[in-house]
DNA sequence: CATGAATGAGACTTCATTCAT
DNA sequence: AATGAATGAAGTCTCATTCAT
């Protein structure tokens, strides 16, 4: 009779309404109460799914990100080339962090908590992910590399410091209150990836050297 | 006697004390008493000087903030020309990181609250700071530009973008534990802006189209 | 098990063991704290039935003043006449003070409390039986005065000065801690009114111009 | 050079400001911060002339009940016979209230504080003014009753009564936010004294009766 | 399984009072 | 004498969690 008929399906049905009241009003401010009241069940109910409400806010973390992993994985699985590869990560990223644009506080709310609770739990997850898209990221710059679209890159440096830029710019549309498209600042980053600000001229002067430091990466000395 | 002898001069003290304990456990875990023990005065002594609790943790934002702005301002206004004041900015976004580092998670927090917060004032002083960064990165962009050292970009779009990279990257290095150099980090960033990673062929083919898209930046339509 | 097995019941109870405290310590001394300990509850548990210590003190008058009405609207309909039903009023007011001396000075509290709050339903709820009480006396003043026992007197500024006697005598007596029997005072009173003092020579000198003021009451000018 | 050059003086200034301030708010709500910025001198200053809080609220207390009964005092010798010290004390009681009407809920104010604080000097500085207007009200009774001008009443037990009656009707005047003329309430109140409320043939029927308890007093059986 | 009444630890904040200047 | 910065005890209210039904 009820929209979830087993368990498993509630506890998905709890996760779904938990991840609206903490997008409104984060963490702390969100009551145990406020979430039974959205979820339509008792307060007590909640409890029988998860232990805490740390727990529970793991828990949305979790499901955000394991969806967010599976539309990239699909999307790359079903690109044919290294190139559309990097493309269907853009077009995933921008297009999921749009489709849940009322929730992206949440994003920060969990790195914040991630950073100051004794819960080891909440930075091992945030690094699921990052290590996933570090890992995709420099496979397919190794792939460009060898098919010759890319220079030599530090791939792993170059994955990290890309994945930063993607939450860069997912931080400036928040916190800017997403004021500017955000495909179109994406489009603009790979741009600026690609080719470079530098003029012709710049680039004769500057070429050999800023060569050797993209294939060194960031690695200590 | 006393480390600080005068109104504003206590005032300084406990906003530094509260920087720490609002660093090391967030904001919300953060007692007021553990403030005043930090600070070695009374609980009440604090309230002389802030109001609310909202209030303390805004001055300690406003406190790095503004230092930050100084910092930068401080060593843009040293350097001779366009490409140094860029090298400025790097220099002293790394450094100044680093010697707060403990104090990293912070920020994050400052972010966190500002969108779940109804005082407004918290979005309105990340956005000075924001602003600060982003005319100046529009300004210097444009002179690069001028100088003939960049080809044509659209400067705001542009430096919004390299804000969120400089934010992202920050944001990595705070969630990794900080475990890769900052300022490595920063210089490969400033390679791959400058450079590119296209190869030579691939240029060759693209640099028409990735040029446009440069100059376009990231308006609507 | 519980003494109280509903909610009803339950908040019942609390209003009776918060009328015990507030009548002790008065407002402003009775500690939530301490009210829970006497109902043998968590302090928690009273904010499941009051929303704050002020609507707990409000329920506590609400629920004497509705027993006074009580009691006085039961008499007054048990008596046959005028006359008794006057004897019913006095009689029941000295009872329920007598039978409730102890709380007494909660009284006192309400309406030092209603003068000075902003929240208007203090002195709203107190005029809700003064009204009660203003209007049953007048009511019952023109009974007498149609019936003949009475000379002709203007029968609101009667029963408003009448109240006022009342509620003057009651806070004599709990000024005086008690100490003189209430109803031989309200039957001395009664007998002034109904006779008063001159005698037979000075009533002749006096009579015509004292009957006047009688019949015209307090109304201005 | 101010305007109090003398101990006694200033006390006398926060005395008067501290009876503003107690007026509008009421014991609790008044601080001592708001006292000394409405008398204009520092915080600490007033713990020069008053030891605590409550003490200083005495003194307001003590400061208007010593008015009152010097007003009556003066204006009670400057009549001649009984009858116009009766009126003298009726008039001047009326006058004072009305002149310091503002200041009215203090006195309930006081009556609460007095019955809740083990503070006995409270009770005794109300008692110490009760009795004095006890007194002065039995002597006048009895002057009356020997010139003729009343039949035989127990004049101590009057004297409360009446003493309740002024109290009373002061009451209903401020917590009906003094919607009636004060004067023609107290007027009323001794039309209804002198002359009671019974017509002639009432009289007649019980006058024997009544005459017996008017006699006899509230004193116990 | 589901519930929600009960709980009490704990936080922020207030403010009378002190005391060094 | 006058001050006001400093204090910390104390109070109201919140809310995650429990558990009897």
């Amino acid at each position: 009779m009820p929209a979830s008929v087993n368990k498993s399906a509630k506890r998905q049905d709890i996760i779904r309404y938990a991840a609206d009241v903490f997008s409104k009003k984060g963490y702390n401010e969100s009551k145990m109460q406020e979430i039974a009241n959205a979820a339509d069940i008792g307060k007590g109910t909640i409890y029988e799914y998860f232990r805490t409400k740390e727990e529970l806010f793991l828990a949305v973390y979790d499901a955000w990100m394991s969806d967010y992993e599976n539309v990239i994985t699909d999307r790359v699985n079903a690109a044919q080339d290294a190139l559309s590869k990097v493309d269907a990560i853009r077009d995933s990223a921008v297009e999921f962090y749009q489709s849940r644009a009322g929730q992206a506080p949440l994003i920060l709310e969990f790195w914040a908590h991630a950073l100051r609770t004794d819960n080891p739990l909440f930075l091992e997850r945030i690094n699921k992910t990052r290590t996933f898209l570090k890992e995709l990221g420099a496979r397919l710059t190794s792939d460009l590399v060898a098919a010759g679209w890319f220079n030599k890159v530090d791939a792993k440096s170059f994955a990290l410091l890309e994945s930063g830029f993607s939450d860069g710019i997912f931080l400036s549309w928040v916190l800017d209150a997403q004021s500017f498209p955000l495909d179109k600042a994406f489009t603009l980053r790979q741009s600026i990836i690609g080719l470079g600000l530098l003029s012709r001229q710049a680039r004769e002067v500057l070429q050999e050297r800023l060569e050797a430091k993209l294939a060194k990466g960031i690695k200590t000395s």
